[in-house]
DNA sequence: AGCACGCCGACT
DNA sequence: GTCGGCGTGCTC
């Protein structure tokens, strides 16, 4: 036994003298010269920055950024530590990777350090993965593209006999290279003067890669009038940015209040008193040419832009000139909320209460409430806006968490719209069609009054489920547990889940009937077929992600619909948001109970919230508007809620209710999602989970059952939802219990703390 | 995130 | 008998 023992000391000798040879060889703990170990956290899905070794002698500071080596690639990553702390590190020494190159951009942030790590903690997601959404790999430490400025020659006599126009861009072309049209611009001359100056060899071509200059708002710019209330709330936020710390404000203003009048005045305040970087968190599809324009109003340029669709380039312009500072104003999607701002004053969530804040791929975050803490760390204040405040904020502005602005007038003499509940029971359509008389009669109306009438169904495609009559065939998707909606105007059936594509059939594929087919139920095109028959005379366009194919078109239209050339506009959530429309008076919302079935946790909330926007298109200018909600179950609370517009009431009975329950915001969920190819070792494994569950009271475990959508991408689901009585820490709880209940190989688990979709 | 290593089906 | 499918795990 001895024996054996001393050979195992032998064996692992030499491992024990590495490691002690790596503890003497950290050497930065003194100021011994030297190669010395670095940690860097890559942009890859790894929990925990990487060791690395420093050939250089000049310590570097968190948050370089550096190449590294990561496996046969090469990545830029961040330094994650102070080097000058002793590790716990037992990585060979020697067996490290060298740092390749320290690059010349400047560190990120010590508060985006902060909020990466924080964020991964929270999420329980992979630091590594959270760092990747501040520095995407595609864009950091790559350089602008080469261009051409100019300049005079050094000590160069002015060349004889110049003409007037060519005297003045000569004044000009000193001290800094000029492109040509800064050139012109500044001499007050065409460019092609400027070009044959160049032709005559009197100007000196620098060729550079650096970006142009980012545009700087004008300051003295004044905004509109406010009224009363306006003023008062943009005073606070004035007021705030004085006191230079950490505020949350809720503002809630009904639709057509002027909230964005307000918060831009927030905005101002910061810019103006130390030229600090302003962000404005919007929902993706609300970041129109309507709203960008206002902006340019008001600050005198165009923000910043950053979302998923801008251009590799324009991404790359927005990257930098946020980093060095240059870049004062910034509007973005969520994602803009990892961007490393250098000095961060002021950050507005727009439309706070909107679902696509919370992130479901990858990391599982919600960006409101993650600029809640970004503002923090960043000691700035925020202002989260919306028409119609999520639970959480009003929760937290009813206990005094966060300072409420309320904004209970339309701005400018517009009154709110009047509501009508149109009972389908009592006023049911024709058969086969899905529009009440009542609102047919309404968009009559509009139509003699030159008016225009917006029809709402958040359902894309003809129909959403299609079936054979014969034998009962439906139409599925072969991967995901979905019907295939078929898209008539494009002659398709597709998967919404997926995007599996495929044609009409023409015949049911079980029973080979023809003619046997039937569309069940409506989709906004089946809509626009009916409004097509009934109106033929009148001008109407269907708005859904399917028909906005490009911001072209999509501009196009919104134009057309400015300057009165459509009647009537069919669409989806993507209208609900963001345009103004000054002849919009007549609103029918198709199925106002849609939302409601399913009944998740936020089904009432979310119903609520988004038939208040889409009522807020209705009369925003002089002309009163109406609403049109039809419904098989007006008494519902959410209708009544609209009936009366006591918002406030209907609030108060939804916080009343989540309170006895015990749910967020006074209790917390977490979703575990299970996935794997095998049906029977997903559930096993989740039945194992339950069974080993936290022994704790305040802990309750439901499931697994499967996740309604049972299967996508052919890979099956299953979910556990974990309700957490009180508010505290459950990502220790979670962790130490997933780590425990070890998972088979082939299953995948990921956890979502504060599920929002219960999909 | 890539990319290499590894264990089960259709080819010469 | 081998080529290659993707499922699994590692990257300092």
């Amino acid at each position: 036994m001895s024996s054996l023992r001393k050979t195992g000391d032998e064996e692992s000798l030499p491992i024990v003298r590495k490691r002690k040879q790596s503890g003497a060889d950290d050497r930065q703990g003194g100021p011994a010269k030297g190669p010395s170990r670095v940690k860097v956290l890559v942009p890859l899905a790894v929990p925990t920055a990487f060791d690395y070794r420093l050939d250089q002698e000049t310590p570097l500071v968190p948050g370089s950024l550096v190449r590294v080596p990561v496996g046969q690639k090469t990545y830029i990553g961040a330094v994650w530590q102070k080097t000058d702390s002793h590790d716990q590190s037992d990585y060979d020494f020697d067996r490290l990777k060298p740092v390749q190159e320290v690059l010349a951009t400047p560190p990120l942030p010590q508060d985006l350090i902060q909020f990466i790590d924080w964020v991964a903690g929270y999420t329980m997601s992979p630091a590594g993965a959270v760092l990747r959404m501040s520095m995407p790999p595609a864009i950091v430490g790559k350089q602008a593209p080469a261009r051409t400025l100019y300049l005079r020659h050094a000590n160069a006599e002015e060349p004889e006999g110049l003409s007037v126009a060519r005297k003045r861009v000569w004044e000009a072309a000193v001290d800094q290279p000029k492109s040509v049209s800064a050139l012109a611009s500044g001499a007050g001359v065409s460019q092609s003067v400027v070009r044959a100056m160049i032709q005559a060899n009197h100007l000196r071509g620098i060729e550079v890669k650096t970006d142009r200059p980012v545009r700087q708002p004008d300051l003295a710019l004044q905004g509109p009038k406010l009224s009363t209330e306006q003023a008062d709330a943009a005073k606070a936020l004035a007021q705030s940015v004085k006191r230079e710390n950490f505020e949350t404000f809720m503002l809630h203003g009904v639709t057509g209040s002027g909230k964005t009048e307000v918060y831009f005045e927030g905005l101002h305040a910061a810019l103006a008193r130390f030229g600090a970087q302003i962000l404005v968190l919007v929902p993706e599809i609300a970041l129109t040419t309507q709203w960008l324009e206002r902006f340019e109003q008001r600050f005198g340029v165009p923000p910043i832009v950053w979302h998923s669709d801008i251009t590799p380039a324009a991404r790359r312009r927005a990257w930098n000139a946020v980093a060095s500072g240059e870049a004062k104003v910034v509007v973005g999607a969520r994602s803009a909320l990892f961007l490393p701002f250098k000095s961060l004053g002021f950050i507005t969530v727009d439309e706070e209460h909107d679902p696509s804040y919370k992130q479901e791929e990858g990391v599982l975050y919600h960006a409101r409430d993650m600029a809640v803490l970004r503002a923090k760390l960043a000691d700035c204040p925020i202002v989260l806006a919306s028409a119609t405040p999520s639970l959480e904020t009003q929760h937290n502005a009813a206990t005094g968490k966060y300072k409420s602005l309320i904004l209970k007038e339309r701005h400018g003499g517009a009154v709110l719209p009047t509501m009508n509940a149109v009972d389908m029971r009592v006023n049911p359509p024709p058969a086969g069609q899905w529009l009440s008389p009542v609102l047919t009669g309404a968009i009559k109306q509009a139509l003699s009054d030159g008016e225009q009438s917006l029809l709402f169904l958040n359902r894309r495609g003809y129909a959403p489920l299609t079936l054979c009559r014969t034998c009962g065939h439906r139409f599925e998707c072969d991967s995901c547990s979905t019907w295939l909606v078929e898209h008539r105007f494009r002659q398709q059936m597709q998967c919404h889940q997926c995007g599996f594509i495929t044609g009409l059939p023409s015949a049911c594929p079980e029973c080979k009937n023809t003619d046997s087919l039937a569309a069940c139920g409506p989709g906004v095109e089946r809509v626009f077929e009916e409004v097509s028959s009934q109106f033929p005379e009148a001008k109407t366009v269907v708005m859904t992600s399917d028909t906005m194919t490009s911001s072209a078109r999509m501009q196009g239209l919104i134009q057309q619909i400015e300057s009165g050339h459509v009647d009537i506009i069919i669409g989806t959530q993507l209208i609900t948001k963001g345009y103004h429309f000054p002849r919009l008076t007549c609103v029918g919302v198709v199925d106002a109970d849609l939302g409601l079935r399913g009944g998740d946790l936020r089904a009432s909330e979310r119903t609520y919230q988004q038939l208040v926007q889409v009522s807020g298109r209705a009369g925003r200018a002089e002309r009163p508007g109406t609403v049109y909600l039809q419904s098989y179950e007006p008494e519902h609370p959410v209708l009544q809620a609209m009936m009366t517009g006591d918002a406030d009431a209907f609030m108060q009975a939804e916080l009343a209710a989540r309170q006895s329950y015990n749910m967020p915001p006074y209790g917390q969920l977490v979703a575990i999602i299970l996935s794997g190819t095998d049906v029977r070792t997903v559930m096993q494994y989740g039945s194992a989970l339950a069974a080993n569950a936290p022994d704790r009271s305040d802990v309750r475990v439901m499931g697994p059952a499967p996740a309604p959508l049972a299967r996508i991408r052919g890979r099956y689901r299953a979910r556990l939802l974990v309700h957490i009585q009180r508010r505290l820490a459950v990502q220790k709880i979670m962790a130490e219990w997933t780590g425990r209940v070890k998972p088979d190989k082939s299953v995948r688990l990921r956890i979502d703390i504060d599920p929002y979709s219960f999909l």
